[in-house]
DNA sequence: CTGTTAGCGCTTTCAG
DNA sequence: CTGAAAGCGCTAACAG
């Protein structure tokens, strides 16, 4: 079934039915109606490969992460599928290691497929990357943090600051003896902990010994592990800030076995908002990260520089928000 | 950069170049390392829109599914990827409404893109749907539930039988009054509902008031609000089987948060053992389905079915597990 | 507004 | 084991 049988069927060539199929408005209304009926009525679909070939434009934009099968990127997603849908993109998802040799072999798998937008959780600053990145034949967008310069464009918020607010927090309300808890394993991560390290020195409270970080695949269990390591070596750590609500939840869960008393005795601050955390008891203070927002923007953002030729925006930061909760609702 | 300019700098014809690729062994040492080297050096990528014209094989499996963005799905997506990484094939996943209107789009979609393969997490029984599947040029597996007779093959659990289990695990413990919290959104989502009722009315305890409904996408808010809800109609509700363990943990808080003491006044069960289920506190009693293996298994299926051209299996039940932890922990 | 011609980059088939 | 010819299904470019 391809185009020239709907074509010979409609009484038309082939190319009419591919316009009208595409750009009805280049087709009259009389024809237009007959071809779309006849393509109706016979069940055609267009074969994407050949339509890619031929038109050197595959409208796949492709998704590159480290960890995208984590809690924190599925609002992300949702974001990217809402703003697809609607338009002729399709999205292919790749979930790299982190580790730049995968990430090269599948970049070089996108381009191989000549994408029409890329998006990239950039993390790693490897040069041969970068290089990649801007030979790169179609927009690039590098997602959730800003602070570097983009190749092309950037979307999301900066992460040491809003480390630093997160830190700022906890010490008005009276903590002293802050950990940070679940580590800086990505670029992201790395440049919380130095928001959190510059905030303590500044109030000459900082103890590396209450930087505790573990790689491990399980999340709240590690949150467990970690306030118990931290609780056992430093009796009188009295707060964390951790990298990522799990961690935050397994921290209250190992504080409620524990009998310690959260905020009183302990407090804790998590980070990215996910859903739960309003809802715990007591309730997760956290960092609300525009997940959403930035996976539907980022698109949008390729969807518009596709259409013009033009970056829309260099680098747009969305912010972040503290939203203080009952984890750590205490008096300075 | 095309192979014709990778067969020119070689010496070769293109054709031969193509086979170095794709079919090392049909060509002699030599003029394989010659060939290959010559790629390596011009950093030349296949067409894959190209290939995928000229030998009707893609080489894409699409995954199709409503409500993928959920935390349950995160390890059926591992599974999948790793099985797919060391084979040629690629993924392309399609987060559907639960509508069967959209299905059909998303499912005529991939069928534009000669798939290899289709993984589908068959729920509605939409004629139209089957038919479309049992037209498919490509292996299908349905996944997640396997007590509907597949077009192709399926792979998952019996989710009734899971349920039934559940169900009798909560009665054994001496639990009366039972709800279902959550609600049967999905096909697998009635299997279960089928298997808690069909237990309680043996038992005579059935009581339709007890199973709380409502279509909300903030799952653990949901479970504190349906605990909420279900107590203050019914306070001598004295546990509940919940549709998943999101909102098994918003129960969770929200009994702390009423003081009603787990699992002495109120046991709870959840559904899909996700990883915080073990380390809350107390810990939530929930049933492991093998959601990872369910991926994993699915795409070997599809490798061997095409491989083959005969079906591997046409249905694998991987059977699932009572997890019995503190929520539900007290004498019958 | 519609059609003709040519070709996208690769693989299939059939010869050598 | 290697190559030549043909064509996958569609669209760009040009013509009418």
């Amino acid at each position: 079934m391809t185009l020239s049988d709907v074509a010979q069927r409609a009484g038309v060539s082939a190319i009419t039915v591919s316009r009208a199929l595409r750009d009805p408005e280049k087709v009259s209304p009389q024809l237009r109606d007959t071809i779309l009926t006849v393509v109706e009525e016979m069940g055609y679909v267009p074969d994407l490969a050949a339509r890619a070939l031929a038109s050197k434009n595959s409208g796949l934009v492709g998704v590159l992460s480290p960890g995208l099968t984590s809690h924190a990127f599925l609002a992300l997603i949702r974001g990217i599928e809402d703003r697809v849908r609607p338009s002729d993109l399709r999205i292919q998802y790749a979930n790299a290691d982190s580790n730049s040799e995968d990430q090269l072999r599948q970049l070089r798998f996108f381009m191989s497929q000549n994408p029409a937008g890329l998006i990239h959780v950039g993390q790693i600053g490897d040069p041969a990357i970068d290089d990649l990145l801007r030979r790169a034949p179609c927009p690039v967008v590098e997602i959730m943090d800003v602070s570097r310069q983009p190749t092309d464009m950037a979307i999301g918020i900066d992460h040491r600051l809003a480390a630093e607010t997160a830190t700022r927090h906890l010490l008005a309300k009276g903590y002293r003896r802050i950990a940070m808890l679940g580590g800086a394993w990505d670029f992201r991560g790395r440049r919380r902990q130095e928001g959190f390290q510059a905030v303590l020195e500044e109030a000459g409270l900082f103890d590396p010994a209450l930087v505790l970080s573990i790689d491990s695949s399980t999340s709240v269990g590690l949150g467990c592990h970690l306030l118990d390591r931290l609780r056992n070596e430093f009796p009188d750590a009295d707060a964390a800030f951790c990298h990522n609500d799990d961690i935050a939840l397994g921290v209250l869960f190992e504080c409620q076995r524990r009998g310690l008393a959260v905020p009183g005795d302990f407090g804790i601050c998590g980070f990215n908002d996910l859903e739960y955390a309003g809802f715990a008891f007591p309730a997760i203070t956290s960092v609300r990260v525009p997940r959403y927002e930035i996976g539907y923007r980022a698109v949008d953002m390729i969807i518009r520089a596709s259409g013009s030729g033009a970056y829309p925006a260099k680098v747009v930061d969305l912010g972040y928000q503290l939203v203080s909760r009952g984890s750590t609702a205490r008096d300075g």
